[in-house]
DNA sequence: CTGAAAGCGCTTACAG
DNA sequence: CTGAAAGCGCTTACAG
């Protein structure tokens, strides 16, 4: 009894009865507007607090005709990576699911290689005067000033996919960048012995910028160093994406080295499987990240031996539905949700969800 | 335009002006209650697809007082292993989440080491003239026979953990026992040159039933003919669970054998670990499944190597919603559905989620 | 076989 | 500062 018998009937109308009220007097003060005079105000949040009352949702939802205006910002999916299918995946299934809810979502997306673009769809979100956004800060600079002009609109914000220090965002979701590098060399070290030779690779066009490729590194780096493993360890930063790029830039860092593993920081790992398959080059373990459709093709072929991923399509969904319940529910958030960090391999891919 | 434009004011309201008759009968048409004369009911429905209406939950839910009763059938959480507690909390989740529209959980619990407690607990459910059950069928025979009832009661039924062959049952929810004994072997094989000795422990009262244990060992044992790995392979049935009794069991497997690896086939893991750290054996490698409390610590102090888990607690949970979202929103669904593979390792236990 | 009316628990003008 | 009344889109007796 007592949880179960008890809450059942407690609705606006009996607390208005109790506090000898009108109902739109107790929807005044759940609703923290003003025009309630401070006497009536306690006793009625008196009431409330003594009953545990709970709103129906559903009641609420249905009455206020008010729809809630989403706004998400993130990069454009394009022909070199679909990386950013996933999140729009779970954006979009968070949407289906809160539509008849009454929440709309906005959708603004900007090119990954073109810094302006970002600017220019964060200045349309400024000016829309939507209720919240979600946001993939891949340029740090124009990132915080947007966010500025966020807070001083006192619209909420959520990060994902990587995180960006001083922020008063509701919340970061998205992968412990240097803990996933740190798996991606526990890994490693059951693929070697104590001196084989390791290839550190970051390919991006904007290195400096990403932040996330360098933390990812050195959590890798931090686990050899800790283990006091002996194995040497050379690094390359690739700085042009195509694969003809790549492929020149893989021969000359192999050049000369005697390198066992290659440890990819992103999921453009396909573009070096496809060159030590191309090149014939065999023996060399490869390790990156991201479950896209032409990483798991050489999983299956086992020239890649691990993808590292984190859920994309779930920061996306996590991202819009924290805002819902944020904003309907005043649900409280964690600061940081990391996102799990999954090991896939040949042998369990076709069970990976998200 | 378009999709966004149209829908919006189709309701029973306008359905109703439309085919000039009350909303009363449009509401018999929609929910397929009798009472209809066939000439006015054949108008609405052409009406209702043209207008492609889709009702209103929220308001569907607040008008309707009936409530949803599912019943749900799943071990007790022993002392010996607190794995159940898992799904039970995915359970809880979802309830908190779905009690505001009207959904009311009913949870019954059996003794694993007892087959008379689930079949009496079953039977209280056969009775209790419920909308649907969640049931883990630990016993095959015994579950058969609740299954059949609940067939004959109309009862819809979910699966979760482990399937039972013959089944109309809205869906499975678990593991692909098999792919996760193969993916196990896969791991192993990392830590493992081509002449090591490995070990497969089962560890369980009832293993002629657990199908599920059997399976695991299948799937490891496929792998390494597969690959034609020529390590040789031993294997022991541990028919009681007691720390104890695991212990003399394991020392006399080792004896006269030098083991480099051992997988045992459910959570019980911990018990081999505790035996391998008292009797001070270092060297052997160890997987195991399960995301729990004392495997965990053995994970963090390195005596086992990898965990495999799925996601227990999300069992639970999507199995509750399934139901709901079958019974409410006569969602369509998958027959089976199999949970990821999950590999925890001492670097990502942190972040796994469920 | 069919419809008018009340009600689910809340919100929103509107009037005072 | 406060309340009476209509309404959100649907369901449920009840009456015919």
């Amino acid at each position: 009894m007592g949880k179960d018998s008890e809450k059942e009937l407690v609705g606006v109308k009996e607390i208005a009865r109790r506090a000898n009220v009108s109902i739109a007097t107790v929807d005044r003060v759940l609703h923290h507007r003003s025009g309630v005079s401070e006497k009536t105000k306690a006793k009625i949040q008196a009431i409330i607090e003594e009953l545990d009352y709970k709103p129906n949702i559903l009641a609420r939802r249905l009455a206020s005709k008010k729809v809630l205006h989403l706004a998400v910002l993130i990069p454009l999916v394009s022909q070199e990576t679909d990386y950013w299918n996933a999140p729009l995946m779970g954006i979009t299934q968070a949407e289906e699911e809160i539509a008849s809810y009454g929440v709309k979502i906005h959708k603004y997306f900007f090119d990954l290689n073109d810094r302006s673009s970002f600017v220019e769809q964060a200045n349309l979100i400024a000016d829309s005067q939507c209720d919240g956004v979600l946001l993939a800060p891949m340029f740090i600079e124009e990132s915080k000033s947007f966010i500025q002009s966020c807070i001083s609109k006192d619209m909420p914000y959520v990060l994902i996919n990587s995180d960006i220090p001083e922020q008063n965002s509701l919340c970061y979701i998205g992968p412990n960048l240097y803990a996933s590098g740190y798996l991606a060399a526990h890994l490693s070290g059951f693929l070697l012995t104590e001196t084989d030779q390791i290839l550190i690779v970051n390919i991006s066009k904007e290195i400096d910028n990403h932040h996330h490729l360098l933390r990812k590194e050195e959590g890798f780096r931090e686990y050899f160093s800790v283990n006091k493993r002996a194995n040497d360890i050379f690094k390359i930063d690739i700085r042009q994406t195509t694969y003809e790029y790549v492929k020149s830039s893989m021969q000359n860092a192999l050049d000369n080295k005697n390198i066992k593993l290659i440890f990819v920081t992103n999921s453009r790992v396909s573009s070096v499987a496809r060159f030590l398959e191309e090149t014939n080059i065999h023996g060399i373990k490869v390790i990156g990240f991201d479950f896209l459709k032409d990483n798991i093709e050489f999983l299956k072929k086992g020239t890649i031996d691990f993808l590292i991923c984190q859920k994309p399509i779930e920061q996306g969904y996590k991202g819009i539905m924290t805002l819902y319940n944020h904003l309907v529910f005043s649900q409280e958030v964690e600061k940081v949700y990391h996102m799990p960090i999954d090991i896939i391999t040949k042998e369990n891919y076709l069970y990976y969800r998200n």
